[in-house]
DNA sequence: GCAAAAGTGTTTGGGATACACCCATGC
DNA sequence: GCATGGGTGTATCCCAAACACTTTTGC
């Protein structure tokens, strides 16, 4: 090392995109800002992480903190990129570590009007660079879709093959055709029928299934 | 934000695995370390990245000082991964952001003993997680080469297919069949042939090709 | 002529795509 | 009976995989 002073680290910060299916929507939990910069704009949960504990850790503590979710109660989470452009943050330059989690009628611990799940789809402006990083966790779960059971996180124990392709269609943001999809998805062998159906309103009544293994 | 102290950063680190391939051989940088812990072992290069840098602005001054490698002549470089574990650096928590960066006949701006080439298969123990660092690196390469030109990054303006193939067997470690990488590669409209042949010993000359875009 | 790498086609099976109608239910 | 979503089959195309011999050169 060649510093003459001691080492002075950057600022850490950790963010998370939570996805979470409510009535097979695709929702994403923001959180309303208490400070400048950019208060009362919505943002993803997120905050700084400092010297004496790990990312996740952090991001736990923060996440139920500021956001009320917790995120060891996820069926899945998984850290994608730091995020390091110099003018992410107007204060000054701070590395962002980004996770992403997923689950299923996730509910916060605290309800708040500071924080709340909305649809993909009906996203306000965030701040800071947040749009771009739901935007590259879509990518990174459309990407795993096919190579893992990452949609099992999102969906409850048992559901119909109509739920799933809903799921597919919104992560993939593309329409699927009924019968090819079902005809991938039993062929690829992870399913199984629970056996029951599942009456859903004024038609036939669905099979239910489940994510083997 | 709940801290009665001011906030106190994490150490951060940066790491990179950089890709060379010599003569059609893939190879990986790695540097002697002068210090504990690890000392005299071989680690990829990397080294503390201070608050007043960005991470991309760090690697390069701490590859170029301590391997002799200028990063910004690559013609390829990507971030993929904070390291976190809470045990991978013995003098405490650290985090590491790891990149990695691809070139053909790359050489150290001085040469040295204490940073060479060396083939990834012919790689020893190395410092750290370091082994794992490359092992994801790999793996991350192997997901973009067929959607991506990553692999020009690794050879010369122009090749010859046996050049490619050779490439792309490393990468994926496995062999593939010659007529039907030829067919593959050749279909997907990414390669024009110069019209040039290369001599290279006692068999016949082969055509040369370059990336189109 | 012989060693060494370059170059070349066909067959087959499986997965992706396109496409339209009947079924079970609640009201 | 009608509206609603569940459920099903076939034909086609393209890509992946398997597989062996001829060509050109240096020595």
């Amino acid at each position: 090392m060649k510093y003459d002073k001691p080492y002075q680290p950057p600022v850490v910060t950790v963010d998370v995109v939570i996805f979470n299916t409510i009535n097979n929507i695709l929702h994403v939990l923001v959180s309303k800002r208490a400070k400048d910069p950019f208060k009362n704009q919505w943002s993803l949960p997120g905050g700084y992480s400092p010297a004496d504990k790990m990312l996740i850790d952090s991001l736990q503590e923060i996440s139920l903190r500021k956001a009320g979710i917790d995120i060891k109660k996820l069926q899945y989470l998984e850290q994608f990129y730091a995020f390091d452009s110099i003018d992410r943050d107007p204060r000054g330059h701070a590395i962002s570590i980004a996770y992403f989690g997923c689950g299923h009628n996730l509910e916060l611990e605290k309800a708040n009007q500071e924080s709340k799940f909305i649809p993909i789809n009906d996203l306000p402006k965030l701040a800071y660079d947040h749009q771009e990083i739901i935007k590259l966790a879509l990518q990174k779960i459309a990407n795993q879709l096919d190579h893992s059971n990452i949609s099992s996180s999102l969906l409850p124990k048992t559901f119909t093959l109509s739920q799933l392709q809903t799921l597919y269609e919104q992560i993939l943001n593309q329409e699927l055709d009924k019968r090819n999809f079902r005809k991938k998805i039993l062929k690829s062998d992870l399913l199984e029928e629970t056996g029951e159906l599942k009456k859903d309103g004024a038609h036939r009544p669905a099979k239910t299934y489940y994510f083997k293994s």
